[in-house]
RNA sequence: GUGGACGUAGCUCAGUUGGCAGAGCACCAGAUUGUGGCUCUGGUGGUCGUGGGUUCGAGCCCCAUCGUUCACCCCA
């Protein structure tokens, strides 16, 4: 073990692991552009405040999982811990909802969260999410969840399942906790402690409580729709008929409850059943009070946010999967004096766009092949005393073990219409 | 913040009642001179996470500490 290590809760992504992230990153920006979305990226710093009003006092990732510092200047700063009340935060400073009715964005960068690490779960982690401002219309909740539907489903995820939940609005959240209270309120004594610290301040959370005693009180609950209001009600009747529409396979889970404060009305999460405890690949749902609790004019808006590494979890464990890299021309001079002819040729072939390897600290052809052998290359340019004395180069095909003596000058044309030929 | 498991070579791990620090993979070099994957031979590589204690003697037992990991909490 080297002396100095990643911190705790943090890691290095890899070459290893980099093509899935490329993967993910460049499937998600194509297929939102599909959707008409449109990249923002805010920093990774905000003022604390934002975070204490826009997530809320009293959650978990305002009490105690924020990496906050003063700057030099005594600027009270947090590392954001989630992407939605900084996307608000500009969306207000720069005036967005005066340029279009609906602003439709998506964001991707590092999250920061005090947390113990567990399986997918780090202190620095990384998201992709999208915000659609603008609009209250239930299709605009659809149109989010089938959207992240499909970019799973485009991504080849398998194994994911999809909740569905109404939290309600200012008008009937109220209602909805009282009358949780009341039925809770008879057992109360039998609930985790946990459970008793919320039953005044987040009385919702209760449902979500994992505890096996406490689980077993939450029998014969109340359902959660029956206490939303008209509006509400209809709100979620209408997102999941079009859900059902477009034929997108989810759960109505009444017990699904966001750990944030600003969501109303839709919440909704996609999980898998290959990430182990941590389980939830993707969470979001609708915050119409947000926009304006931060500053700007009263403005409805839904979205979501997935986590990257956890996407990662789930490709690696798919066997199926395989990347496709280009072909690989390996170039090995045979000799210091053939050195500068061969790097002649190699500015030749990329820049006709092919990836290419000079190895110049090997002087035997053997040790050249064995190495070509482990980088895959497909072709190897032999370039040795006896090829530069008839002006050749020796193309080697890797997969049958044929090659070619080639003119050098025409050597660049063989090379990319070997390449072309995607029999290999 | 709470609980369990684990820290030995670059990686995966053995290591007996406490008695010379090991294997596989990987890497490097060879098996007669310019032809790779297989095979064979040899080699590099470790302050056994760190600090203390017990002991003639500790990778092994005890204490502490740091880290990793899984779970709780919470979330992506």
């Amino acid at each position: 073990m080297s002396k100095y290590t990643a911190p705790r809760g943090t890691k290095d992504i890899t070459p290893d692991d980099m093509p899935f992230w490329h993967y993910i990153e460049s499937t998600s920006r194509s297929l939102f552009s599909l959707y008409n979305y449109q990249e923002i990226r805010t920093p990774v710093f905000e003022h604390t405040e934002l975070f204490e009003r826009g997530i809320g006092d009293s959650t978990d990732i305002v009490e105690k999982e924020m990496y906050t510092f003063s700057d030099k200047g005594d600027r009270r700063l947090t590392l954001r811990p989630e992407g939605t009340a900084p996307i608000v935060r500009a969306y207000v400073q720069h005036g967005m909802h005066s340029k279009s009715k609906v602003s439709k964005l998506y964001y991707c960068g590092p999250m920061f969260r005090y947390e113990r690490p567990q399986a997918g779960r780090y202190r620095q982690f990384h998201q992709i999410g999208v915000e659609s401002l603008g609009s209250a219309l239930p299709i605009c909740d659809a149109e989010v969840i089938a959207m992240g539907v499909h970019l799973f489903d485009e991504l080849g995820l398998s194994g994911l399942s999809v909740a569905i939940n109404s939290v309600g609005c200012p008008v009937c959240r109220p209602v909805i906790e009282e009358r949780l209270k009341q039925f809770i309120g008879l057992n109360l004594e039998h609930l985790c402690g946990d459970c008793n610290r919320r039953f005044d301040s987040r009385p919702l959370r209760i449902l979500d409580c994992k505890n096996s005693t406490c689980k077993t009180y939450m029998t014969g609950l109340p359902d959660i729709r029956d206490s939303l209001c008209h509006e509400c009600k209809d709100h979620f009747n209408y997102v999941v008929g079009y859900l059902d529409n477009l034929g997108i396979p989810f759960q109505i889970n009444p017990q699904l409850v966001r750990g944030l404060d600003y969501y109303t009305r839709t919440t909704f999460e996609i999980g898998s059943d290959q990430l182990g405890a941590q389980n939830a690949l993707c969470g979001g749902g609708r915050y119409d009070g947000l926009v304006s609790q931060l500053g700007g004019p009263a403005t409805p808006a839904v979205g979501f946010a997935f986590g990257i590494e956890r996407a990662v979890m789930i490709l690696q464990e798919m066997s199926d999967y395989h990347q496709r890299v280009n072909p690989l021309v390996y170039v090995a001079p045979v000799g210091f004096d053939q050195v500068a002819k061969s790097f002649l040729l190699v500015d030749r072939i990329r820049r006709a766009g092919y990836r290419v390897e000079l190895e110049t600290s090997k002087n035997e052809l053997k040790t050249h092949l064995k190495q070509a052998d482990k980088l895959n290359a497909r072709l190897v340019l032999i370039y040795g005393e006896d090829e530069a004395n008839v002006d050749k180069v020796l193309v080697r095909r890797m997969a049958d073990r044929t090659q070619e003596l080639i003119p050098f000058d025409h050597a660049l044309e063989y090379i990319v219409s070997e390449l072309e030929d995607d029999t290999f």
